[in-house]
DNA sequence: TTTATTTGACGCAAAAATACGTCAAATAAA
DNA sequence: TTTATTTGACGTATTTTTGCGTCAAATAAA
């Protein structure tokens, strides 16, 4: 049997593995470039642009909402859809943190 | 049957999600910041420093490689990792073009 | 040579991710 | 009210990921 090793990690490391797993599939990056391509929030059927069924979308959406980097408010019977800045901003922030300790050594790594 | 939908995003979206799923998970990044850490290529068994047994850590070792993250070189009987500064150049670049093109249309997205 | 050390390949089991069909709730339109 | 539309919840099948044990090859040490 395979052991929960969810919390064998530091939490800033789990959380950061997060936002880069939310990334780690190609439709969910389209969703996220279809709706800042929008200019706006957007209604309506996302797999219509997208090689995938609607309910496989809803389940990459869902996702996208989970971890934060999208939001979604009820429109009447419609949903509304946007990207959330905020959420967009701490992944810049973790991404250039990792980016630096990386970038850091690497000069200094004599390597081939 | 699930049929096979890998060729069904663009090759720049797949190469994208690629990059991001190796560092999907805490141990990849745990890594990847020890071998930095170490400011020169490493031998020995990593496994030491994570709370994974060896083959695991090995098997997540080679998923960097894969994508190119790391490089291994043989010395003798031993392994030497190196991280590889090219690749995670390559994959600032597309970070800040996946984040330019969202926080491009962030400030004129009105949500709440 | 014999014995240890280091490492990757291989296989297996459990868990998670992926893709999608069906259904029901909620609202809008007729 | 009846009918259509929109959407998420749920279940299911398949694939992929994850974690690890075992084994063998390759080198180093005795």
């Amino acid at each position: 049997m395979v052991k929960a090793k969810s919390n064998l990690f530091s939490e800033e490391l789990t959380n950061s593995a997060a936002l880069f797993k939310a990334l780690a599939h190609p439709a969910r990056i389209q969703i996220l470039q279809y709706l800042a391509s929008q200019k706006t929030c957007i209604t309506g059927d996302i797999s219509e642009v997208l090689p995938l069924g609607r309910t496989t979308v809803n389940q990459h959406i869902k996702e996208l909402k989970e971890i934060g980097l999208i939001k979604g408010t009820i429109d009447g019977v419609k949903t509304k859809y946007c990207l959330n800045p905020c959420k967009i901003e701490e992944f810049k922030e973790v991404f250039d943190a990792l980016y630096g300790s990386l970038e850091n050594s690497c000069s200094t790594i004599s390597c081939d």
